[in-house]
DNA sequence: TTGCATATCTACCGAGTGGTAGGTAAATAG
DNA sequence: CTATTTACCTACCACTCGGTAGATATGCAA
């Protein structure tokens, strides 16, 4: 019963250019970039469908609704980016992922716009993505927070640092930066980035 | 021709119960909490004339349309809060007048959302309030790098400093902060914001 | 009391929204 | 070749949007 279609080369009208998977890929790629520009409730389907040559039934065909296709584009990054993170984190530190971070947006300007404006927009409990991006900062922390508490317990960051102040501020720091960056597009934010990591060690200590 | 309309005290029906000007004044604040809560784009005039009991057309007779209503809501944080913080920047320093600031949208949650939801969604150029946005950062950077300069100047920070790194860090941080607070309310921003400044400032001397 | 300005309403408009129903044509499986 | 599945489309739905036109009722000045 499960189709695995194949390409055909030739490709007549509406006929199999590509498979569902690739169809859906390139549908949610799409949306990443106008949710981005416009944020998800302003973004429509037929924005979306538009720039992908497709009619709005049509996409609904691959995706429910609105709000599987906002979760799809929410999930791409993650699950692409994230096991680079991870590695990145273990054999390079904290400092490091965070900087990854901010590279691989400012690489993708249209993920980086998708989640600051989600970020903002899903602050309202109503939005669809609430839950998601609560869970998104709680897990951020905590993730950090264990990282930090590492360098604390190892001694290169002093045993009074308030971990849960600084896990904070990084998140902070970053998010904040990459609002300005969109407003500012000259800023050189993984420059101040780096300088306000140093200050906060040269601080600390280490 | 100008009329100096006074309140009716028993009010019946759709009398003047107000003048004018409070009228305006009670528009703009529920659009604050209807923008700041929603967004822009996403709140309609119906939400705030409902909520004020009134009907479209009679909120259009305030505000010939809704970009002209959003720039009056935008405008009512600035005009009544500018000579506070101004006294404070100037007689207090810098520092207190950002804690300042975050202490009064604090104190007011929905114009702590509308300012961070309208800066992610007019990061859009094609946005109303873009140009708003962009002038108010551009003015805040400036506003902000003065006062380091002097700093500088005068000794309490080293001639070393990157003056404009560390403004957009403090930017960043307080939206940072205030981002992080509306998707995790039980923060405090105000405790991060003093510990992350003094880190900074033991950083850099002082 | 007359008359004008103001406040607000009902009724409407054209455009856009997410989504559904049901069809058609092509690709594929047997 | 036939039957089924897939990929799309047209047509439509109920709803919301910002905004306009025009009527009505009220308060106020003369």
């Amino acid at each position: 019963m499960v189709t695995e279609a194949k390409t055909r080369v030739d490709g007549k009208a509406r006929a199999r250019r590509t498979s569902r998977e690739e169809r859906r890929q390139q549908i949610v790629e799409t949306a990443v970039e106008v949710f981005g520009r416009v944020g998800y409730r302003q973004g429509s389907l037929k924005d979306v469908a538009d720039s992908i040559g497709l009619t709005v039934p049509g996409l609904l065909h691959y995706f429910p609704s609105k709000e599987a296709l906002l979760m799809a584009a929410l999930d791409l990054r993650g699950s692409v980016a994230q096991p680079e993170r991870t590695r990145v984190a273990d054999e390079e530190g904290f400092l490091a992922a965070g900087r990854l971070i901010l590279a691989e947006n400012l690489a993708s300007p249209g993920l980086m716009r998708l989640y600051i404006t989600l970020a903002a927009e899903a602050t309202d409990e109503d939005h669809p993505a609430h839950e998601y991006f609560v869970q998104r900062y709680a897990f951020t922390h905590e993730y950090f927070a264990e990282r930090l508490d590492a360098l604390v317990t190892s001694g290169v960051l002093p045993s009074d640092t308030d971990v849960d102040v600084a896990v904070s501020q990084l998140v902070a720091l970053m998010d904040g930066l990459q609002l300005q960056k969109l407003l500012r597009p000259d800023l050189d934010i993984l420059h101040v980035y780096d300088r306000s990591m140093a200050a906060l060690f040269a601080a600390h200590g280490g």
